[in-house]
RNA sequence: GGCUGGGUAGCUCAGCUGGUUAGAGCGCACGACUCAUAAUCGUGAGGUCGGGAGUUCAAGUCUCCCCCCCGCCA
């Protein structure tokens, strides 16, 4: 039995989810949770809300709140969300706790301590009416490279140039429109991590299980030199900077960078984890205290690959204490919008909220896994989501399911019947049983969502072919014995179908096999052989039918999304 | 501008280190079946594999140039 960590990237507090952030992280990384846990293995799956910083800070006060409030709300909403969508964490924490706190404190002092750390004085924004300083978005103006009006502190909407506050032009303040500003100098730490490129080089090219893409992205940042990075900001909601555990001298005011302290957050949210549950959580991640043996996978959308091969790295590795570091990742790529963006600020797509109202998780789980955006950005459109849904689900799996029950209720008193030989159909199906498993299982463990699901699917599907060589309806007339081999395999191999679905689509899984009566202990990854998976339930074995698994979406309710939602504009 | 990735049947995508008539799903057409959510099963049509040149006995698959799309970095 293996042990595995996994994390995904960790959501920002800044408001509902779309389903792009769900497809690129969260939802990929839960499928691969759960099929692990099928299999037997330790997993231990963990998110996060990553709050800090100044868009928090703003999202509070256009909201009328103060921001701990603010997150505090957030937090639950996106947790509320989260399990509504079966997201299974182990834990879902927050990098505002106090155990991040403590951390983010503690690697900031050992990187001091191995000389990795250094006070720089910076010049930054100051609003003399607000009293305080800009950094980042806190200051808006005119781009100095686009000419854009209102670009912000950290970066140009209209032209993505990234930006340094002190250089926009007729600069005013976020907060109270003040163009009554000054530059102020500002001390700051910076943390040093041309210092471990050598060491950060020889790990990247140590690991064995990253994609090229993401190899090929932490390669090009180590090639182009890494740049020491301010690691603090002139802000109140964050990390206080401390000093031997003690507020930072001139410090005071300031806080840990959101980039510093968020990835931290996976650490300290499995802290969390052990400290409501009472486990371990060094076994975990402390290579010296049992985690050497983890295998630690990352899930993340492409534009966070350079943190988590790069940044993140840096802190662990300058820190010379024997961090567990990412040992296999996974990046995707966009879920694009009608050709467009999902967009959190423009309202632009479909939001986490919204898509449960229209349809359960499972729906939305299982179009975004088998239609991921693995290879390249994949385009979401209602017409390509109703056709998954309806053929897949509704016609493929629900209907097969629907038919051998319905069947087998009406001519086998709703138990799974006794009698007859398995015969040439049978082996037929007992190998491409065989063949669906194993393939299914690999595609799995490599992180091909895709080949995954279509595998998956073709499992059901040779369910349907099944069916149409035995036609139990048929025998049923004349040989008995030959339907009731027609129908028990069928009912079998509907289990066997539910139980390889579990990890996409739990709930509808569950309530099929809640329906045949399977026992949770006989619900793990199946491992015997085909001709033995597909005569497993007892004769005799009541079963009740369960009402339509998957409704059909239907072109009136496409044409009523589309308006709701924009659609093709 | 520099750098990944991508441009393959109407649509969404597979095609590893170059090798028989380029594949899958959806959609479409036709046929079969009637147990089932008008579901299912079978058959078929459909591609000069972004464009051009080259290497090779042989190239979506390698090289060079060009054109588009997404992203990252400037």
């Amino acid at each position: 039995m293996a042990r595995i960590l996994i994390t995904s990237a960790l959501p920002y507090i800044n408001g509902v989810k779309h389903l792009g952030n769900l497809a690129g992280s969260m939802l990929p990384a839960d499928v691969y949770a759960r099929f692990q846990r099928l299999r037997g293995h330790e997993v231990l799956s963990i998110c996060a809300t990553d709050e800090h910083g100044t868009p928090a800070e703003l999202a509070a006060a256009a909201a009328g709140q103060d921001v701990r409030t603010y997150c505090d709300e957030q937090h639950e909403i996106q947790k509320d969300l989260g399990e509504r969508y079966g997201l299974a964490w182990d834990h879902f924490g927050r990098t505002s706790s106090a155990a991040n706190a403590e951390l983010t404190q503690h690697f900031a002092e050992v990187l001091e301590a191995k000389g990795l750390i250094e006070e720089v004085t910076e010049q930054q924004v100051f609003s003399i009416d607000d009293d305080r300083f800009l950094p980042d978005r806190y200051v808006e103006g005119t781009c100095p490279n686009c000419g854009f009006e209102k670009a912000r502190g950290d970066q140009c909407d209209n032209c993505s140039k990234l930006l340094d506050p002190i250089d926009l032009i007729d600069p005013y303040s976020a907060v109270s429109g003040s163009k009554n500003l000054e530059v102020r100098d500002t001390r700051h730490l910076r943390l040093k991590q041309t210092v471990v490129e050598e060491r950060l080089r020889e790990w990247v090219n140590a690991s064995t299980d990253w994609p090229p893409l993401a190899k090929s992205i932490a390669n090009k940042w180590l090639d182009e030199g890494l740049r020491d990075r301010t690691i603090t900001r002139d802000l109140k909601w964050g990390v206080p900077v401390t000093k031997d555990g003690k507020p930072r001298e001139g410090f005071e005011n300031k806080v840990f960078y959101v980039w510093f302290d968020a990835p931290i957050g996976y650490i300290s949210a499995t802290r969390e984890w052990a400290e409501k549950t009472g486990e371990d959580w060094q076994r975990w991640w402390r290579t010296d205290k049992g985690a050497d043996d983890v295998s630690y996978v990352q899930f993340m959308g492409k534009d966070n690959v350079a943190f988590h091969t790069v940044s993140f790295p840096a802190t662990l590795l300058g820190s010379e204490e024997p961090w567990k570091t990412v040992d296999k990742l996974k990046a995707f790529n966009w879920l694009n919008w009608y050709g467009g963006k999902f967009s959190t600020s423009n309202k632009r797509g479909v939001f986490m909220d919204q898509a449960l109202e229209l349809l359960p998780a499972d729906y939305w789980r299982w179009y975004l896994t088998a239609y991921a955006p693995e290879g390249a950005d994949a385009q979401f459109t209602w017409e390509h989501f109703q056709g998954a849904i309806n053929t897949d689900l509704a016609n493929v799996l629900g209907n097969m399911v629907n038919r051998v029950l319905k069947f087998a209720t009406s001519r086998f008193d709703g138990v799974v019947p006794d009698g007859g030989e398995p015969g040439e159909h049978e082996a037929w199906l007992a190998g491409e049983v065989d063949a669906r498993l194993k393939a299914i299982a690999e595609h799995y463990d490599v992180m091909d969502f895709r080949k995954a699901a279509a595998e998956t699917r073709a499992l059901w599907a040779a369910g349907n072919e099944y069916l149409t060589r035995a036609e139990p309806w048929s025998h049923f007339k004349t040989d008995k014995d030959k339907a009731a081999v027609g129908v028990r395999t069928g009912i079998n191999l509907i289990a066997l179908s539910a139980i390889v679905a579990q990890p996409v689509i739990p709930t509808a899984a569950k309530t099929i096999l809640d329906a045949i009566g399977v026992p949770d202990e006989n619900r793990t990854w199946p491992t015997g052989k085909g001709a033995d998976l597909l005569d497993a339930l007892p004769r005799g074995l009541a079963f009740t039918v369960p009402d339509v698994l998957f409704a059909k979406v239907d072109d009136d309710r496409v044409a009523e999304w589309t308006e709701r939602f924009g659609g093709a504009d």
